[in-house]
RNA sequence: GCGCUCGUAGCUCAGUUGGAUAGAGCGUUUGGCUACGAACCAAAAGGUCGGGAGUUCGAAUCUCUUCGAGCGUACCA
């Protein structure tokens, strides 16, 4: 990477520096000591190191300092120069080029990073009830879950990604109740949901059960005596028919999950009991009220916890407990999940009981999600209410799979999303997705123009390829030695972007974040336009047109590779 | 009341471990297509970083306090 070259470069002369008895008093350098930064001002140079943090031990003025170093550089053909207590770094262009054979050696893999710690993580995202539609919230943690999937596995890490279905519990029989009432109505009887509003809440009143309904009768078509089929039957039928929606809805917003994990097996597989028992055997437990409670208070959470009710049932903790347990069971070394931040009370509780059962509750990393606002029309549309409530499956035919993943992946996990529907939806600038997969048909057009023959818009004559498709493969190939055009400030500015991807991996991957990943298309795609509305690429000169054609070709195959970690596609044509 | 997440340009947001003149996009204003895609580019205007106090050579960043917003505070899931 250029920051390691650089900091090396410095950090090696710093020791010869000291050596030679240039820095005052200083005896010994720690390595490592020293950040890189980029400089606020571009025509300092493309990156800087701040020596003032020696002038304590030196005991000697920064510039001082930082002149002295300098001294000591190898500079080969790169640009070393101090301003106050700044040295300031240019790359020079054997550096450059080096940066674009990377990229034409390793291509798709270029950016992923080499000896670092990997972990055998399991990712939980979504995690929702089998009991309807998805709505907008859902699809924040679908995107930012599985481009923080993708992320991840790039960066090394083997990532196995679990949906836990709760499918357990009073909410699906209300299901199955809500579907009885649809059925009756598909038969004609005159029957409708409670009008009181607390006995309505007993209820899915929602439209999306009337298909299920003539679903079900078609299945079941010597139905008679509604009330005569047990509950759990239509409990059951509608629970699949949703689950299967989502995961269609899934499959089509290029969400892939390892396995859908059912609440349900893990109560009937005796689990859940076998941690009531390891709790009680870790002595955090008692009595009270009839119900059994466990002391989670112990262990920082704000006050004791109920594991089984009064009526012998279990909470939904207690399944919970039981859930990541049988992960930790399974082999990982980390949990990630994504929560919604109405969730948060949760995560006190659930590490409290990993440490109570002798578990290493860091191994448990809870990424809390603010929640999504719709806008339309500049109105926010508060989620939560359910009248207003608008489907994932809307959103995404409404606007499109890629401006909604981009779009559920372009802010800090922890700031509320306001998700603009009208300005999603534009075709222009207003669009961040749309000036990016412009940057990138833009380059492919380039290409096209170059390797094949065209037709010129105001003669209308042919105009004859530079190259055939065959030369700019063994090109691509041999970039290093196509560097003559580069030299210009657009060129280079372009390839120091493409350099970035490299340390933004690893940061990004380190601190569980995806929207670094947005942020930074969208630079490398104004890097781009910059480039091409200020240089031109095929021109008369051969040489010149190779090396930018070049340059052209790796800005989009790392724009194409990083759009793939967002799940957003790489258009060649618009 | 208590807990969690926040408060940065008109709007939506960045700001790495405390370091150079606090950045980007949109919006506004101005300029740029007779050669590779103007769905683009160049430039300008726009800030008491919610308020106050403290720590430090240095604070948007750390501490305290105060105001404001969202969420949570179940023997629901």
């Amino acid at each position: 990477m250029l920051r390691d070259y650089f900091l090396n470069k410095i950090e090696t002369a710093i020791e010869e520096a000291v050596k030679a008895g240039k820095l005052g008093q200083m005896s010994e350098y720690h390595r490592g000591t020293l950040p890189v930064e980029k400089p606020k001002n571009p025509d300092f140079g493309d990156l800087a190191i701040n020596v003032s943090s020696l002038a304590r031990s030196a005991r000697i003025a920064p510039p001082a300092i930082a002149n002295a170093i300098v001294e000591f550089v190898d500079k080969e053909d790169n640009e070393y120069s101090v301003i106050g207590g700044f040295i300031n770094f240019k790359a020079g262009m054997s550096l450059l080029a080096a940066v674009l054979t990377e990229i034409s050696q390793k291509k798709s893999e270029y950016g992923k990073p080499e000896n670092v710690e990997t972990e055998k993580i399991i990712l939980e995202y979504i995690s929702a009830n089998p009991t309807g539609p998805f709505h907008i919230g859902h699809g924040r943690w679908a995107a930012m879950g599985s481009s923080l999937a993708n992320l991840l596995k790039f960066y090394g890490h083997e990532v196995y990604q679990e949906f836990y279905i709760n499918d357990a519990g009073s909410q699906i029989q209300k299901l199955g109740r809500s579907l009885v009432i649809r059925v009756k109505q598909e038969l004609g009887e005159d029957i409708d949901f409670p009008q009181d509003e607390i006995e309505r809440k007993n209820y899915y009143p929602g439209d999306y059960l009337i298909p299920v309904a003539k679903a079900f009768l078609q299945s079941h078509p010597t139905v008679q005596d509604v009330d005569n089929i047990d509950l759990q039957v239509y409990c059951d039928f509608a629970k699949e028919y949703e689950e299967r929606v989502q995961r269609e809805l899934l499959d089509n917003f290029k969400v892939k999950f390892d396995k859908f994990y059912s609440e349900l097996t893990l109560h009937n597989s005796g689990k859940v009991d076998e941690c009531v028992n390891k709790l009680k055997a870790s002595g955090k437990i008692y009595e009270q009220d009839g119900a059994v409670w466990f002391k989670s208070s112990d262990f920082g959470d704000d006050q004791d916890r109920v594991i089984k009710k009064a009526d012998g049932s279990n909470t939904y903790l207690t399944a919970d407990i039981a859930y990541h347990v049988d992960k930790l069971e399974r082999g990982f070394d980390r949990m990630i999940n994504i929560w919604g931040a109405d969730h948060h009370g949760y995560v006190a509780r659930v590490k409290a009981s990993l440490e109570a059962l002798g578990y290493d509750p860091d191994k448990l990393e809870i990424l809390l999600g603010q929640l999504v606002n719709l806008v339309i029309n500049g109105n926010e549309v508060r989620m939560g209410k359910r009248k207003n409530m608008v489907t994932l499956d809307d959103l995404i035919e409404e606007v499109g799979v890629d401006a909604t993943r981009f779009w559920m992946s372009m802010r800090n996990i922890d700031t509320t999303l306001d998700f603009d529907i009208e300005l999603a939806k534009t075709k222009s600038d207003e669009n961040p997705v749309f000036y990016v997969q412009y940057a990138h048909a833009r380059a492919c057009s380039i290409i096209r123009n170059a390797t094949q023959e065209r037709l010129d818009t105001q003669t209308g004559k042919a105009i004859a390829p530079v190259m055939t498709p065959d030369e700019f493969e063994k090109l691509v190939a041999r970039i290093d030695t196509h560097i003559a055009g580069l030299a210009v400030t657009y060129a280079r500015k372009l390839v120091l972007k493409l350099e970035e991807f490299k340390p933004l991996i690893v940061t990004s991957a380190q601190n569980r974040q995806v929207y670094t990943i947005c942020r930074y298309v969208q630079e490398l795609a104004a890097e781009f336009h910059s480039f091409y509305n200020s240089t031109r690429v095929i021109t008369d000169d051969i040489e010149v047109t190779k090396s930018r054609l070049a340059l052209v070709w790796a800005f989009k195959t790392v724009l194409a590779n990083s759009l793939s970690l967002l799940g957003v596609t790489a258009p060649e044509r618009m």
